[in-house]
DNA sequence: ATCTTTCTAAGTCAGCTGTATTGGATCGCC
DNA sequence: GGCGATCCAATACAGCTGACTTAGAAAGAT
């Protein structure tokens, strides 16, 4: 049984070029015939390879979302060995944020993905369950935080969190938008967080990044 | 020279079939003839009040962004004489967010129109000169605040304007994908806001709705 | 060498889209 | 009455879309 090429190798860099056409145009400007140029290969192995446009856009989904989170995770482990709180959530944060190019994209396909989750039962169920685990996840950071008495103890982690989420995707639109740049996204972050850890003396230099 | 209908009036109602759709369907899946059905008229009819989709959308558009402010600008009217700020403030934020099913559609509106910014350059261009209007509206209240001593001092009052703004879209977001309900997201907009004006009395229950 | 499976290309089809065109109502006014 | 403007309806059209079909190329297995 002769297996030439990697599927789902080949998988992943059509997806890839869903996202590259949507980040410009938007999910909604993408066909089919579209995506298989800007793979550089045709139609007909295009669909090889995705029996229908639906799942073609679904995996494109799922494998966007991954390298997000690998994104993510890789940047948090990259701090040092017993990183403090604020940073792990700074560090976060800022990746989560439309800055560079990269990212740029990965939100615009979020924000592609959103719109249509927002029509569609399966994708929002899908949302409905990712979101409450970065919230756990922002939330536990915080207390840690109160713990070690840099966060007010009258600060709620758990609304903390979910204000932090918000937060971002708001910014996010702006950063979009143009109405404001990179570092003035950031710097309203920090000033967010400034203000959340309070109670903690100025990050050392080391940890914090110029912003 | 005849005229039999009134024009504009027929536009609007045009228009508010726009939304009624884009807000189910999202508005790259609203076509003239959906539009023209959900108005209850004949294609030929929609083409005869507006020449091209184009200028649908655009007057559609400015006709719900007319109708959003409206509904905000009532709403402050609505209150005391001498509303405190923070009331202001709050009830800004609360009709900007997608709470009953009315202001529901406003939101889906406004998301439809933003994702075509995101790409559209003239609209773009639109969407980052209204965004500071709002921004000076609300830092001026919140300058008030300081002055009061309701706001702690170290507040920057253009900071926590913008990240209001964005909390707002980030909280109507996950809110329109079910991840917390009208509640949960008003809730957390006054956690924000008794933060914020940390230094002022709990409101007065004649001025702060029931929440 | 040939078979079988995987892969690729091209063409076709029905359906929908926005727009243009055409024809005919309906009314105020000379 | 009929003239002319406004309003409306129906149809036609070219373009694009996603899906399907057909046919052929490539390569490991026998």
């Amino acid at each position: 049984m002769p297996k030439r090429v990697d599927h789902e190798a080949r998988r992943r860099q059509i997806a890839s070029a869903v996202w590259r056409l949507a980040s410009t145009r938007g999910l909604d400007g993408v066909g089919l015939r579209d995506v298989a140029a800007e793979a550089g290969i045709s139609l007909g192995q295009l669909q090889h390879y995705f029996s229908s446009k639906n799942e073609l856009f679904t995996f494109a989904l799922k494998h966007m979302e991954q390298l997000a989170t690998n994104r993510i995770t890789e940047r948090v482990q990259a701090l040092s060995a017993t990183p403090s709180p604020r940073l792990v959530l700074r560090e976060c944060l800022a990746e989560m944020l439309a800055l560079d190019d990269n990212s740029r994209t990965g939100v615009l396909a979020q924000i592609a993905y959103f719109v249509r989750a927002i029509h569609d039962e399966q994708l929002r169920g899908y949302a409905q369950q990712g979101t409450p685990e970065l919230r756990r996840f922002f939330a536990g950071l915080l207390r840690e935080g109160v713990a070690r008495g840099e966060v007010p103890a009258d600060r709620d982690p758990d609304s903390e969190a979910m204000l932090l989420i918000g937060l971002i995707d708001g910014l996010n639109s702006y950063l979009l938008l143009g109405v404001h740049t990179a570092e003035q996204a950031l710097r309203l972050v920090d000033y967010h967080l400034a203000n959340l850890f309070s109670r903690a003396p100025r990050p050392r230099p080391a940890e914090e990044p110029a912003g």
